[in-house]
DNA sequence: CTGTTAGCGCGTTCAG
DNA sequence: CTGAACGCGCTAACAG
């Protein structure tokens, strides 16, 4: 079924040419006269060859053409975060523009590491973990340049970057400016554990996710003391579980001084075996800091749910400005990050870098975005 | 900067073996003396050696260890759709457990054709057209595997293949058992012109898109005059603008006999310049079928705005089954298909084909969901 | 403008 | 178990 395919030099003989002249006519990239050119294509398409072997070109080139995405999640979990799929659409843009290919390479860390053994001329890192540091020591050692996007910056590594700690200052000095001092965070994950619960020291201590460092470190120039509590990642469902520690109570209990403090994953079942009451205002916050826009959806899902009003009961604001209104009904008040640009701009630098200029790190900022989901405290 | 990376036979030359004793040694695949192999193994580090260069070995084995999907989308839009990341999420999983690497190959047909330059040992292509089928054609020529993800069977070509057409009768008859008799199909594209209006005989002729063609044949089984109304895609914002087409009129004018007809992408602007009112009873379906379940939350939203309730005054089924609270707020009624699975069956048939082995044709079936988006019609 | 020559870095013979 | 030689398919230099 699958015959063996022609060669380079099979053409080339047909033609009745050198292979290096038949070899510049299909790359174009040499003086080869016009009825050549054309007695060579015409001999391949008799022999119905497909044009030069990536494999050996890319060997002879030193090149594949191919440039690697990689990252520590799932494909499955990447891609229901919409920052995620900005980003890869900028890279998206970038790398086929310059006619490259691109080498998704999810789960890092996790088995065999493709980014050892695959054919790739760049990789881009994206998030940050010692995970993904050490990707950068398997490139270094293959002296693949490397750019990271969403990494704080290092000397070593050329990066993308945003100001999160900066841009989380605005939005907590906007709900500060509201009156609101009964202030929560609900953070994104802060370690690989996917626990959801309250921020101890212990767990702050032992972070490893810098962007929720940073956008945590943020608000505590303007509450020093915020509580945080942690969830297993950047979805809806997970604000909305948060939301519900973070609002409601177990109808018939009476008020509990804090956040029930678990390490599990469900902190009040979804099923709907407990029935969840708001929490007497003066016990629950006024105002939510989520860490990324899809869990603001799920705090203020989870607060309607309990009769919250939003914004007049509990003031909620995110982080990225995701502008999906498939995903986000609501006019949230939110940081918008440029993330289809920060693609871009992460595949350029490792164009760049194939062009063998060294470029400058990249910072981009965010813009505060005034929406409907804040409001002055209400006395 | 880029240090000139150590070779094999440097490694071999470091620790007193011969270079094929030392390629021994990497790849594990022939008897080396425990001895020797450490030898080797710490001359690689000495050295700092990455191991076997990608390129050298892919061309030598006739392998790259790369399997691409290729699909005619955006990376931006087809990522916006939860079946597509489900396919992509099945897939990867496969890839990544034959430990092979998975090349993203997104707007084909536009540009230059990754598909005939990138190094590749198989490829997975998802949808149908025309430029899905010209992907084939290039395939065949480099005699690489391919297989194909939601393109009708043909002899030719492997493919994974769903009851479209079946589970469409299956919700049109659900519909028809509620006593619905005025049904309308919101329909996915049919070509790749991204127009939204009316189907017309003409343009269902011309129509490219098998799915969107199964999908409306399975509804006309019981519904043979069924009117369509053609989106530009599988997003909640086309079943949005659909639905205010086949539901809402503008304020002030009285009933036209039948949904606005036009070509061009705004039937009723967005931006709140036209006020609109709902459709009189008499002239607007009490039933809509909208070919996506994205499509049908749009639907469902254009109606809660019209002030039509789902499913008292409307039902609405979809299709796809996504499960993802994210993005559909509602239990909609809808045909579950498994779109993991078929990611997984396309991925092995690939897998498949690289081990010689010709796969059959998986075909999947999809199940219904009763929701709570369809109800008996109100008399 | 075209032909000749020499590898790219590795895997696989086949003798030792 | 090891070492030497060859070639994968192509392209970069040069020579003509």
């Amino acid at each position: 079924m699958v015959g063996k395919r022609p060669t380079l030099a099979a053409v080339a003989a047909r033609a009745q040419v050198s292979v290096s002249t038949a070899s510049l006519a299909f790359s174009g990239s040499g003086p080869v006269s016009e009825s050549t050119r054309e007695r060579v294509l015409a001999a391949a398409k008799e022999l119905d060859y497909a044009g030069p072997d990536p494999r050996a070109r890319s060997l002879r080139r030193g090149k594949s053409g191919i440039v690697a995405v990689a990252m520590e999640e799932t494909v499955r979990y990447a891609f229901r975060d919409p920052v995620m799929i900005a980003f890869l659409d900028g890279i998206a843009a970038e790398i086929a523009a310059a006619e490259l290919a691109l080498l998704l390479v999810p789960e890092i860390g996790h088995g065999p590491a493709t980014v050892e053994t695959a054919s790739m001329d760049a990789a881009i890192l994206i998030g940050c973990s010692p995970v993904v540091m050490e990707s950068v020591e398997i490139a270094r050692r293959r002296s693949l340049p490397v750019v990271a996007l969403g990494t704080p910056p290092s000397p070593e590594l050329p990066a993308v970057t945003l100001d999160d700690r900066a841009a989380s200052t605005a939005l907590a000095r906007h709900l500060a400016d509201l009156g609101h001092s009964r202030v929560a965070v609900v953070g994104l994950e802060f370690d690989g554990s996917k626990h959801r619960g309250p921020l101890t020291p212990a767990k702050e201590a032992a972070a490893t996710v810098q962007v929720s460092l940073d956008r945590l470190h943020g608000v505590r120039e303007v509450y020093p003391d915020v509580p945080v509590f942690v969830t297993g990642g950047s979805l809806v469902e997970e604000g909305w579980h948060a939301g519900r520690a973070l609002l409601g109570l177990p109808a018939g209990i009476t008020s509990p001084p804090s956040v029930p403090d678990t390490g599990g994953l469900d902190l009040f079942p979804a099923d709907g075996s407990v029935e969840l009451v708001p929490r007497p205002r003066e016990h629950r916050p006024t105002a939510v800091i989520a860490q990324s826009d899809l869990l603001a959806a799920g705090v203020i899902r989870a607060a309607e749910e309990l009769g919250i009003a939003v914004p007049q009961d509990l003031s909620v604001v995110g982080f990225d400005g995701i502008r999906i209104d498939t995903v986000i009904p609501h006019d949230l008040t939110t940081m918008v990050q440029p993330a289809t640009d920060q693609g871009r701009a992460a595949a350029r630098m490792a164009l760049d870098l194939l062009d063998g200029v060294v470029p400058a790190d990249v910072h981009f900022r965010s813009t505060f975005h005034q929406g409907a989901t804040t409001a002055p405290v209400s006395s």
